[in-house]
DNA sequence: CATTAGCACTCAGGGGGTTCGAGTGCTAAG
DNA sequence: CTTAGCACTCGAACCCCCTGAGTGCTAATG
């Protein structure tokens, strides 16, 4: 049941003229294309094959067609065609690739606002970690009397820290003892190696400290064992820029009690494939609440066996081709960003004019 | 020109049944009310004279009245009678008050979201240094060929870390001497004592470790002017479920256009007074996009010089003694909980647990 | 045989008119 | 000073009709 050149065309304008208006789309609109060579009645005929195979719908008798959610599939499979970002619109998602935060997670944070904000959609961004993480260094320090502060480095460059407050004192010398032990004895072992064995065998040598090896332990298997950080999910409020929630505030805000921080995680489980970019159309999603609702999502290497996620949540009638190609550039420009930097590129020579004078 | 018993009466009336059904108030609805002792007519009248006072509006001719920003503000000073949380409530509130979270910054976030959940509001929290900071120690850890983790401590038990790439690599033992001479020179000294000839001294006492000076001095003075951490505001799109909102999604968008982070973060510097619980009521805020909102706000201490904000946003017409009810509840179990731990109180014992065995 | 012009039919959306009733202000009596 | 009574106002809801965009079908056309 293959579509025929002309099925295809016509599919693909109806996509398009949707996309743009949110009107449904009648047979004269679309004779009136310029390339478009057939009169509204051949249209029309078409029109009802294509509703036929369930690629359209139609909302009431006397309108036009709609793309079904399976037309919106096929479009973005085999019709889409790749938008070309305009001179401007790159210039302004350069002017606002300036992360300037020093945080890990605030860099994330300020990429999804950044992601919402150039595309007038609500956006998420995430860090996931690819293999399994380890411990790099560890480093405990007395911060007040019957406080600790324990700051544990991982692979992939992040830093995790936790106060540790306990009832009973412990001395400057112990906490230097279980430091040393931890970084002999804990660095670079995988969370499957941290066996009962080896915790015995710590808290053994921890001398006075010993108290804090529980809960150091803890700490660390937990952040081990951390698949990936938050989700910053922002900008949630665009999705009523969009003619289908103007008037249907209630479903907007079911939207987001469903697609939650926690969902959003979990969304890679769900997708159909694997690829650098994905879509997630409509009742494909496994929620009800999100039959009218998509999400394009896009995947960016931070290095050191980091991942990124940038995503975009928006109405099924969304510009896929569009929402992509920013994404792509996002994608592109912050996986070399992550992969340079960490940071704002602040060259060397930059850095070194603040000590002279 | 002070108000009657009656005026106050009906005044209050009036703010208590238009905070709950959302509808102008009728004077008879007034009337039936089991202690009112006067007829529709009476009260009429006397809504009258208030609307003359400016303490409540007519939305038309023939509709009931609905309190104006005055009459909120008259409301909340004086009129406004203590909500008793029921035992229910008190519960779910408990049950939610359950922080897991070990970093800091994750733990304002889950606050922020744990205030909306509980006022069914769009919420925020925050934390605010009272004075200012000093660093406490510093660590500078290798993480990989020309990438070193500086990690920072500041009073208040606030760390923070940054990732620094250079092109050159440095050698261990000058990092280790850097971290030392940092240690020796740099604690305690408050951000104005951190001065160029200071700085010069750093450099020339790092040896191979001094192109590194200038990156760590940037992001360290950087910390020490942070006045207030990220302002997490969360559950934005529950203003929709406000019956003032329902069907106008633009103007709840505008509110959030206006009011984001930034500007909460702003916000106690134009608050009217100073106090524990703060209210701003529609046109006491700065932006005419927000002269139908209204915000509570509430400080509570965290310890150590630091100080933590909780605050809803909600339609002026808002249960401004419920809200203040809960925020209260919130901001003094988050206090102590604080002050206590940090985080979720894992006794000593059950943490010993894990140990045996 | 594919395409197109023509036509009857459908139906959502908008405009206009009417009714309904809650609420008011005023007046006069208690 | 309070209250009962009354005329008046005006938004909300409803109904009805009309309009026009869009369809599906049929018959004519190249």
């Amino acid at each position: 049941m293959e579509l025929t050149a002309r099925q295809k065309q016509i599919l693909r304008a109806i996509v398009d003229i949707y996309v743009s208006t949110a009107e449904p789309v009648g047979s004269k609109a679309i004779a009136a294309l310029p390339d478009m060579r057939f009169s509204s009645a051949t249209i029309r005929n078409e029109m009802g094959a294509l509703t036929q195979m369930g690629l359209l719908e139609q909302p009431h008798t006397s309108a036009g067609r709609v793309p079904s959610p399976a037309g919106y599939r096929l479009y973005i499979d085999e019709l889409m065609q790749d938008y070309r970002l305009s001179l401007e619109e790159t210039r302004s998602l350069n002017q606002a690739l300036e992360l300037k935060s020093q945080e890990f997670d605030q860099m994330m944070s300020q990429v999804g606002k950044l992601v919402s904000k150039m595309t007038d959609l609500p956006a998420y961004a995430m860090a996931t970690r690819q293999s399994g993480a380890v411990a790099k260094h560890f480093e405990l320090v007395q911060a007040g009397p019957g406080s600790i502060i324990l700051v544990l480095m991982l692979s992939g460059e992040v830093v995790k820290n936790k106060l540790i407050k306990l009832p009973v004192r412990t001395q400057e010398a112990d906490l230097k003892l279980l430091g040393a032990v931890l970084n002999a004895s804990l660095t670079d072992v995988p969370a499957e190696g941290i066996t009962g064995e080896l915790l015995e065998k710590i808290s053994r040598s921890a001398g006075g400290a010993a108290p804090l090896v529980p809960l150091v332990m803890d700490f660390t298997l937990e952040c081990l064992r951390q698949q990936h950080g938050d989700v910053h999910l922002t900008g949630q409020m665009r999705l009523l820029g969009q003619p289908e929630y103007k008037d249907a505030a209630d479903k907007a805000q079911e939207v987001f009690e469903t697609l939650d921080e926690e969902m959003i995680s979990n969304l890679p489980a769900v997708l159909p494939k694997d690829g650098p970019v994905q879509f997630l159309v409509g009742p494909e999603n496994v929620a009800k609440e999100l039959k009218d609702t998509s999400v394009v999502m896009m995947r960016f290497d931070i290095g050191e066996g980091m991942q990124g996620t940038i995503g975009v949540v928006g109405p099924t009638r969304m510009d896929y081709a569009k929402i992509t190609a920013k994404l792509g550039y996002f994608a592109e420009n912050l996986g070399r960003m992550f992969q340079k930097n960490g940071s704002t590129p602040p060259t060397l020579a930059e850095a070194n004019d603040t000590t002279k004078e």
